[in-house]
DNA sequence: TTCTTGTCACCTAGGTGTTAATAT
DNA sequence: ATATTAACACCTAGGTGACAAGAA
């Protein structure tokens, strides 16, 4: 079992449609994906991954793999068009024709209230109002209220990833060590 | 094969007696304790280890486990003693029967240069004015040449770990994730 | 005395939306 | 028109030695 954390500034951005910045450098994702697992083996091997699908109609597909020890590829996700985060928990199954059963050892979790928009720039107002609120990078921006936003994430929660996103341009280098 | 990187400024240290400074909440160290490993089966598996070992006589001896993946367990240095890093590769042999091969499935590195004094003040006056010079932390205590000192790491160099070092309260927290 | 601790100003490093310039 | 890019001020986060106060 998997469990959204921050479902509530989830809630609230998706509400106005939630949108997120893509830069040719790679920008993270604010509110930050990041789940509680339950049930796990303790003695057993998983794989974590995420993808994103696009929601609408169109083409493109990436897969982006992240894992607790943050390996990630990267993905490129088209600006103006709405796709919608998966997390994939994949049991690593120690028998030697574990192929047979790959069906059966991962599972697909979807939240909805993270869909969002790819931008270059945002297009709706509140959705910058309600950043600006909620993100602490960006409390240089805000006019009042110096008070009472809940701060980041909870402590016990467990940061899965943070995932970055680009524009289609291509990159040349990968990301620094 | 390995090969200590930064190995001019570890000299210079060296030369006149390195320190490490140590704190309740943890330090790091400078210069980096940073290494080029060649030679490596592309695939198989690899632990990377570090310790530290008394030099002159003293008694404590604690490991600090270091992977290129910072997998890392607290160590305690007793301050005003001197200590001598060590690098392990340990080769994770896939075979059933590996704890026969243990002996010579890993390998030990020592770079004398690396040498240390462990203490809660500098001792040494040149010892601070060098740690001044070299890190960029600590540029807001140079006087003069805000030039020519060889930057941080090289480009293209694996940076295997940063150590941490403490003195011997016990901390009761894990480091945060 | 000598060593240790906690606080501080001053940095590095990098995540924000803004803005103006540029591309489409 | 609309979308994208690059530079920027303003933050968060945390690594420095200095220093004063405390401990041994």
């Amino acid at each position: 079992n998997v469990q959204l954390e921050m479902k509530a500034l989830w809630d609230e951005f998706n509400q106005l449609g939630t949108e997120m910045i893509v830069t040719k450098a790679g920008r993270r994702m604010f509110p930050t994906f990041q789940v509680k697992i339950f049930g796990m083996d303790p003695m057993a091997d998983y794989m974590l991954l995420m993808d994103f699908l696009p929601v609408d109609d169109k083409r493109y597909r990436y897969p982006i793999n992240l894992s607790a020890k943050e390996v990630y590829i990267y993905i490129i996700l088209n600006s103006m068009h709405r796709y919608q985060p998966r997390f994939h928990v994949v049991y690593v199954d120690p028998r030697k024709d574990s192929e047979k059963y790959a069906e059966e050892n991962y599972k697909t979790f979807v939240f909805e209230e993270t869909r969002f928009t790819a931008v270059t720039a945002y297009q709706n107002h509140r959705i910058t109002q309600l950043k600006i609120a909620s993100n602490p990078f960006a409390k240089g921006f805000r006019d009042c209220d110096p008070e009472d936003w809940p701060r980041n994430h909870r402590p016990g929660s467990l940061q899965i990833m943070s995932a970055f996103a680009r524009t289609r341009n291509p990159m040349s280098s990968p990301p620094q060590q």
